[in-house]
DNA sequence: AGGTTGACGGTTG
DNA sequence: GCAACCGCCAACC
């Protein structure tokens, strides 16, 4: 697996993003401190396949699934976000109501790594 | 070594 | 709200 620190951050800041909650590709990249670094996400995600992370908790920065609509992938990640009660509507989720807000203790702790 | 490719994001029309 | 662009950058030809 390339880039092994990089993604071993952002797998480990994923597995802080609470059930019910949502994050975007960018806002996940900011957390695991590499700035700007959303598609680093997206790659990261790909190559770690199912791997026991909470893979459909992170959407685009406009609240839409990633993948294209209608997609294999796309109605599993519908299937498991309605099943953790966040509210899907035409492949799309309202950052505003469900975007996770992490409080200052999650933070301070994940600036240890 | 150089061109292409995206599980992205912000801007613009 | 949508689509076309453009910047981005590591992986992959």
């Amino acid at each position: 697996m390339p880039n092994l620190p990089a993604y071993t951050q952002i797998q480990q800041t994923l597995k802080l993003v609470p059930a019910g909650t949502v994050v975007s590709y960018g806002q996940l990249a900011d957390l695991a401190g590499l700035p700007g670094r959303a598609r680093l996400v997206g790659r990261c995600l790909k190559e770690a396949g199912s791997e026991a992370l909470p893979w459909h908790r992170v959407l685009r920065a406009d609240g839409k699934i990633a993948f294209p609509a209608g997609s294999d992938a796309a109605g599993e990640q519908r299937q498991r976000l309605i099943a953790e009660g966040v509210m899907v509507r035409n492949y799309r989720v309202k950052l505003s109501e469900f975007g996770w807000q992490p409080d200052s203790y999650t933070l301070l702790h994940r600036l240890q790594f």
